[in-house]
DNA sequence: CCCTGATTCGC
DNA sequence: GCGAATCAGG
């Protein structure tokens, strides 16, 4: 896998939109492994997963080691013993990510996804007032229908009642966030991380009914790789 | 069973 | 650094 910046920032993206390992994995050909193993290498931060309790707990139990975690698998050798505890707690991501991220505003809005295991698709997001500095999440949902509906996708909302929209003021914050200053449509690709000041969005004029420029859609409309369903 | 993410470790 | 293999919880 050649990890360009294109596909780096990719991921982080996908990844703070709270997207399963697996799915990013999909949108980006690769597998979750690589996924997950990128994302730790960049020091992404955890998202809420399954397990990950085994280590919080101990300091007990008696035994020093006490801390039955990985018993190799069976390639073990004769590993290191020690250097467990590093990941206590440290220190999470520098800061970007900050709060907002983790609001994953919609799972998988109307995708024709089988199923969605965690999420409920349904649920109305009561729109938390914090801050949020992503309002990105919508596009790279697009993507994703898009790509997987490339020809007939004339409903967007096949069952769940649209919700009632008085208005739809930027609820988010997007506090230092350069947006494109002309109205209407633009690229919605994202440059920049996340979070940082720099951050911004390319702002170009999109192809049309995509939210992807030209230049952009060309990367984020990949081959469609098989989808296992 | 399926899903998920985390970790280890050969490469 | 990369990611398959593996582990492990839901």
């Amino acid at each position: 896998m050649e990890w360009t910046d294109e596909t780096i920032a990719r991921l982080r993206d996908l990844w703070s939109q709270g997207l399963s390992t697996a799915e990013i994995g999909r949108q980006l050909s690769i597998t979750k492994n690589a996924v997950v193993g990128k994302a730790h290498r960049l020091g992404l931060p955890p998202r809420p997963s399954p397990i990950r309790n085994r280590k919080a707990k101990d300091g007990e139990t008696g035994t020093t080691e006490a801390t039955p975690r990985r018993k190799s698998p069976s390639r073990a050798k004769a590993a290191e013993p020690a250097a467990a505890d590093l990941f206590a707690d440290k220190d999470a991501a520098p800061a970007k990510v900050s709060a907002g991220v983790v609001e994953k505003v919609a799972e998988k809005p109307a995708a024709p996804v089988r199923k969605a295991p965690s999420v409920a698709p349904e649920a109305a997001k009561p729109t938390p007032p914090v801050t949020a500095s992503r309002p990105l999440p919508a596009a790279a949902k697009e993507t994703v229908a898009a790509r997987r509906e490339p020809a007939a996708a004339p409903k967007p909302e096949p069952r769940v009642a649209p919700a009632p929209r008085p208005a739809m003021p930027p609820r988010f914050s997007t506090a230092g966030i350069d947006r494109p200053t002309r109205r209407g449509p633009s690229c919605c690709w994202p440059i920049g991380d996340p979070g940082t000041p720099g951050f911004h969005f390319c702002g170009a004029t999109p192809l049309p009914g995509k939210p992807y420029c030209a230049e952009h859609a060309a990367i984020a409309y990949v081959k469609i790789r098989d989808r296992r369903d």
